[in-house]
DNA sequence: TGCACCGCATGCGCATTCTGGTGGTCGAAG
DNA sequence: CTTCGACCACCAGAATGCGCATGCGGTGCA
């Protein structure tokens, strides 16, 4: 079970990493807004610890651009403000639970298991598009039930077009998601999402995969008629 | 029948272990919570009695830990504090009884040995994916009801996959379930996987042992067509 | 002292990915 | 409707790095 802690001030972090290693969570640590963005993208976190003031990027942005993108992952925030707004406003960019500095750690812990056993309740362990589904877990692609081998690129980018599944996606967010270090050639996306099309479509006489000109790509369930 | 105790008060654990072993039990001892989860995780005991109020790791870590990697062994939470927010927590954490200190020696072994009773009705006593069957307890491994003989650290990355069959299980995940200490060489877990698959697979003509490229390895039914 | 097990290092083989290029397709503007 | 430019699909060869196997030596146990 893997967290995500976004907090800059360094005591509090490596308590929290600390902590929650003992509790048995695999822990990684950012300090900073704009790479916490990146890690939170990847979607493989069961749970998301966010301070509100962060350098970089401030943790409602975070938070809202997550959700943006449709990464459900459960955000608990953290901050040392109170007030109502706050919270409103926290809540209302997508947060799910909310803790004020300075807080007891065996409450921040209840949340946090709480937290992620409600999401465990509702999210399915699989990604299924139409006939087209993604065992994450497992890492199996199976279209109408048969399985489809995937390389590892190529399973991270059709991983993240179906959690984006009938959104457009671009190839800079598919660069970002799916390759390590900054790549920006977006001929790598196309190269890849040319060889996912061979093997989830063209074998299949299906077309889910669908270009999106100037902008990336997008997964469809093909079998609906519109 | 194995039972592990981990409890840091001397008497009272001396008493018990005279008590069990009268009773017809092997138990073995632990007075301190990291060592106590450490020996609970070979999964090789019928039941856990637990302290709560441990050094080194308290009763409640060690429980969820457990819980967490899927180890079922029925535990028995001892405890000298009292009241409902601490019974909520403990069977929350996964425990499965309750003993508030000072406490009967009948009531501890009635209430033991209806723990006992009622996990091997439900718990079935050995892992099996397909025709590959790990008896945790026994430390035996068989592949279609023929023995195989595995060296500790084999038999506790099979284990591992075992318990997650069908999931991909990173090296790192192998690494710290069935290494001591901080070990993260991705080779030691290549060359355990390397000779299991001789073993289980290859001298079986056999490929349950799947490899998750960029990921770690896959154990599933591999008499399943796809 | 002998044996089994495991850590460690190494080299090989190969799947995967990248690169650059060519030809095709789309859509807007004339 | 045609033209044009930009964008995209796909290919083949090259490069990369991952995973596998193996041998050696150390270590701990009987």
């Amino acid at each position: 079970m893997r967290i995500l802690v976004v907090e800059d001030e360094v005591d509090l972090a490596r308590t929290l990493h600390t902590g929650l290693t003992a509790e048995g969570y695999s822990v990684d640590l950012s300090h900073d807004g704009r790479q916490g963005l990146w890690m939170a993208r990847t979607g493989e976190y069961a749970l998301i610890v966010l301070d509100l003031m962060l350098p970089g990027l401030n943790g409602y942005k975070v938070c809202a651009q997550l959700r943006r993108e449709g990464i459900a992952t459960p955000i608990l925030i953290l901050t040392a403000k109170d007030g109502d707004w706050d919270q409103a406003e926290a809540l209302d960019t997508g947060a799910d639970d909310y803790l004020v500095k300075p807080f007891s750690y065996l409450v921040l812990v209840a949340r946090l298991r709480a937290l992620v056993r409600r999401a465990a309740a509702v999210a399915p362990p699989v990604l299924a598009v139409g006939d087209l589904s993604l065992d994450v877990a497992a890492r199996v692609c199976r279209r109408a039930g048969t399985r489809v081998d995937l390389t590892p690129r190529e399973f991270a980018v059709l991983e993240l077009l179906a959690r984006r599944a009938g959104q457009a996606v671009s190839k800079a967010d598919l660069l970002y998601h799916a390759w390590p270090d900054e790549a920006e050639d977006p001929n790598l996306v196309e190269a890849r999402v040319s060889a996912l099309r061979k093997k989830v479509d063209a074998a299949f006489r299906r077309r889910s995969l669908q270009t999106v000109r100037g902008i990336g790509y997008r997964l469809v369930d093909d079998r609906e008629r519109d």
